[in-house]
DNA sequence: TATGGACTATACGGATCCGTACTAAAATTG
DNA sequence: CAATTTTAGTACGGATCCGTATAGTCCATA
């Protein structure tokens, strides 16, 4: 209640997701371009970069890192299998989810996502002080938990 | 060359971009389903939220705003067009470009649409210290600026 | 061990996104 | 001032995204 404390003069409002979202698409699409090589879609590259750490996942928790709908996060898993980049298996104890984990070419594919990843993001990291880090990510997570 | 000495064994190496797409996409999802009554999509939304202050923009403008290509913007211009949100006229000086102006109507949508990024932002902003926000401000910028 | 409820993933279809190709208008060049 | 280049926006078509509906599996309860 009371918005217009809230909206003060100086501040319009939500400037600040205003500039999450430009970021955001400005980095993806630099990735993707940088990235050409590969043919891979935003989406493809963002499952690759999660899953680079060669820990397998459910479709589930790949598509809640991602940020996708598990309709998509299917569709997206789909065309990754299909060009050999990641397997799908049963997973053991529960015969409902599925085990995705990347073969030696998704890897590879993967590993090269990465670095490109730390590349940029080093890149930008270099012009700004370490305190300035750390209140990247306390509002990133702060923003993430006001989203639920 | 040499990739063990960008991966080393503290930092994976772009963690920072992929909390950005997460938090971008809960954020998102999060208004999308909060507006829901206006029946507008993550793309509209943003178009608005960038339109908001009544300044009116041309078709390149608000498409590097929202970070959308300008064949995308095209199609969520449409959009809005026929819902009556906006209207499209020959800019006076240059007949190439398009003038974008928000009817009355869609000033009252993205009045509503300012204000519930407003209050989302400021929710997740009081739990965290200005100067992280500061910080964060700063991250995006550089973000940006490594981004071209 | 049945039965009902919750959870995981997918098939399908419609809406959205964007690369290619194009028209029109402005700016530049000679 | 004509020819060329550059810029703004759009039409079209294919790829992607995701809401709805569905099948299979696990779990709790009796």
């Amino acid at each position: 209640m009371n918005t217009e404390s809230v909206e003060s003069r100086l501040e319009p409002g939500g400037e600040s997701l205003l500039a999450l979202q430009r970021a955001t698409h400005a980095t993806l699409h630099v990735l993707t371009t940088e990235l050409a090589a590969l043919k891979l879609t935003p989406s493809e590259i963002n499952a690759l970069a999660n899953l680079a750490d060669g820990r397998p996942r459910t479709v589930s928790e790949l598509g809640a890192a991602i940020g996708s709908k598990p309709t998509t996060t299917t569709g997206v898993l789909d065309r990754l299998e299909k060009r050999g980049h990641l397997t799908r298996a049963l997973k053991p104890g529960d015969r409902r989810s599925v085990r995705i984990e990347l073969t030696e070419q998704g890897r590879a594919a993967a590993a090269t996502v990465r670095e490109a990843f730390a590349e940029l993001e080093a890149r930008a990291l270099a012009a700004v002080r370490p305190e300035d880090v750390a209140g990247y990510r306390a509002v990133l997570a702060a923003l993430g938990e006001a989203a639920r």
